[in-house]
RNA sequence: GGCCCGGUAGUUCAGUUGGUUAGAACGCUAGCCUGUCACGCUAGAGGUCGUGAGUUCGAGCCUCAUCCGGGUCGCCA
């Protein structure tokens, strides 16, 4: 066994994708991407995190640096001392492709195992696999860009937020448990047996006392923690943008977002962003597009055509109506009317799976087809096309339900045809403000209002005289960004008065004493004066995902949780020595069998 | 927890109606090659067909269970 070399004498002079000037000395390190050797001529790739560059060997070469170069293999660490040259030939396709270096030190610095997979750009290697070795996969030049448009972006929003006179104020990880919304992850202590902490769902509480300190501006790239499943835009543990400002309203922080906004985009990705970024209500962007966070790159927008097929003796639509709900359409366009039977079928199938009875459908290919033909009169169907403003080509897919399945129906159907029928333009970047969010959300389950978002959002003030009488129709001051269909950002106006605050618990249905034992530190902070202050979060590894062009949260995490929320790399979570659970005070239970 | 998709050399895949010794490409190993650039040529090694049961004379293929991964619904104040 040969021990590797040392780069003793050897300081790294320029980055393997930087090396550009014909005749400069040059010393470069790096990975060994590819070696071509022709058996008199060698040809080492070498790669880092700029790029690569050709290393060349001769018989011009010292016999001894020859031998070494032959010896190199996949994924060697290496450095290399030498002259730039001109190649002999060019490869046009490379930026640096018509240099090479000619060596003349070679360090073997580090001997590689052949790797579970080749390292290359373009891979179609089993995902499971990448994530064990994740460390390999993250040495791929696309998954390294990524990482380094993340680093971007944070270098932005810190710049963008200090310029704009905000501190950044770390808040703790370990924080008291607050068990509404998200199941928080829990952390055990040595000297509180029996108590826990939580890691923070977010630093909402802290940033808002923040503001009741008076710091007026608070930033921070929050890590934020959710045990909740995860989804290919959901980690569980993922990072904020956190901010909070005093005395500003809600428009004040949009704007203050919309400028990070549209140089983030720019500065990464040079995509100007148009401000002012569209507004839509919540209730618009219901009836519109069935779902709170659009994608508004195309069409076939949700319509209501209840009162049109009001008439109609067709006892789906007749009951919808009858029960209250509505019977709504959308008319896909681009040639879905074509769409064959298995086709609309696997569309049925998939709505039903959402919640919907069914879907009723006309497919106009040459003369309309209609599911519920014979329930029609005469006139009835050209009326309903022309409610849709339908055409030739066109399908027209019609859900009847109670208003709520019918959206959430529709929404997603609008979706699926938007994919299928190719019509998102993927250069396009449609933010959009989604505003007056709902203050309260029923709970089927329980037969109980709660709150939407976290019981210190500020109402609207024309809603506040509904708070007791009719949670439905109370809006709050809570808003979302919405990029292409992602959910990027949320925040809200905070309630500062006292006395509201109390309504707003009652309202939940919360005792005093559960207010205490949740909030009491935050309730008694909001009785010692408190600026007007809101905030948002930002979703840092979702804006990532977007400016990336990913298709995962992962293909921007260095290091992802898979769907059951382990890492494959490092098997966590693990199971832990009695020991460790003893000094705790923790036994686990046995899995139950059924 | 529900539904859908996937698991065959190191990797990506093929594998006919259930039938002889499970194939290809890339990678790997050895040899050759003085201008390659996805280098080329020759030879070679490499398989618990995710795991376990079952059906069968015979299972990569059929059945059941189970594990792992992905997508999605529920969930995500």
């Amino acid at each position: 066994m040969i021990m590797a070399d040392n780069m003793k004498g050897l300081k790294r002079t320029h980055y393997c994708g930087d090396v550009s000037e014909i005749g400069q000395e040059v010393v470069v390190g790096g990975f060994v991407d590819r070696i071509r050797n022709k058996g008199g001529v060698i040809f080492i790739v070498l790669r880092d995190r700029t790029g690569v560059v050709q290393l060349a060997f001769n018989d011009n070469s010292a016999p001894e640096i020859f031998e070494k170069a032959a010896s190199c293999k996949s994924e060697y660490v290496i450095m290399a001392k030498g002259k730039v040259i001109e190649r002999e030939s060019k490869n046009d396709k490379l930026k640096n492709g018509h240099i090479e270096i000619f060596v003349n030190d070679l360090r073997i610095l580090s001997k590689a195992q052949t790797t579970p997979f080749e390292i290359t750009n373009e891979t179609k290697v089993n995902e499971e696999l990448r994530l064990k070795y994740r460390y390999l996969d993250l040495r791929r030049a696309p998954l390294q860009q990524n990482i380094i448009t993340r680093h971007k972006i944070a270098k932005i929003a810190r710049e963008y937020f200090y310029e704009n006179g905000f501190l950044e104020i770390e808040t703790p990880m370990m924080m008291k448990s607050t068990p509404e919304g998200a199941r928080d992850y829990l952390i055990p202590s040595r000297v509180h047996q029996g108590k826990f902490y939580a890691l923070p769902q977010s630093p909402q509480i802290y940033k808002q006392l923040l503001m009741i300190a008076g710091y007026d501006r608070y930033i921070q790239l929050a890590r934020c923690f959710r045990d909740e499943d995860l989804r290919a835009d959901r980690q569980p543990e993922f990072t904020q943008i956190d901010l909070e400002m005093s005395f500003v309203d809600a428009e004040d922080i949009q704007e203050c977002v919309e400028g990070f906004i549209q140089r983030v985009f720019k500065e990464v990705m040079g995509v100007d962003v148009s401000l002012p970024i569209p507004r839509i209500t919540f209730a618009d962007s219901m009836n519109r597009f069935g779902s709170d966070k659009p994608d508004t790159r195309f069409g076939f927008e949700i319509q209501d055509i209840t009162d049109t097929v009001r008439n109609i003796d067709f006892a789906v639509f007749k009951n919808a109506i009858e029960n209250g709900g509505s019977v709504r359409a959308i008319n896909v366009k681009n040639g879905a009317g074509t769409y064959t039977r298995k086709e609309i079928d696997k569309l049925v199938e998939h709505a039903k799976g959402i919640g919907a009875k069914s879907l009723a459908y006309i497919r106009w290919a040459g003369e309309p087809n209609c599911s519920f033909k014979k329930f029609l009169k005469d006139g009835d169907l050209e009326k309903i096309c022309s409610a849709v403003d339908a055409q030739e080509g066109d399908l027209i897919l019609i859900c009847a339900d109670k208003t709520k399945i019918v959206l959430s129906t529709l929404g997603a159907i609008r979706l699926i045809c938007g994919k299928r029928l190719d019509v998102i333009d993927e250069n396009k970047y449609n933010f959009l403000w989604i505003t007056e969010m709902p203050f309260f959300e029923y709970d089927e389950e329980n037969n109980t209002w709660v709150a939407a978002h976290h019981p210190f959002t500020m109402p609207m003030e024309e809603c506040i005289e509904y708070l007791d009488t009719d949670p439905a129709n109370v809006r709050a001051k809570a808003w979302d960004l919405v990029l292409n269909g992602t959910e990027l950002s949320s925040g809200s106006m905070r309630i500062t008065d006292f006395e509201l605050q109390q309504k707003m618990f009652e309202a939940l249905g919360m005792t005093d004493e559960e207010i205490q034992a949740k909030f009491g530190f935050l309730v008694d902070a909001y009785r010692y004066a408190a600026p007007p202050h809101g905030g948002m979060g930002i979703g840092l590894d979702r804006l990532a995902m977007i400016m990336c062009k990913a298709d995962s949260l992962r293909d921007v995490t260095a290091f992802p949780k898979v769907q059951n929320a382990s890492e494959l790399m490092s098997e966590c979570p693990s199971t832990v020595d009695k020991s460790s659970l003893d000094v705790l005070g923790i036994s686990v239970m046995e899995k139950e069998s059924e």
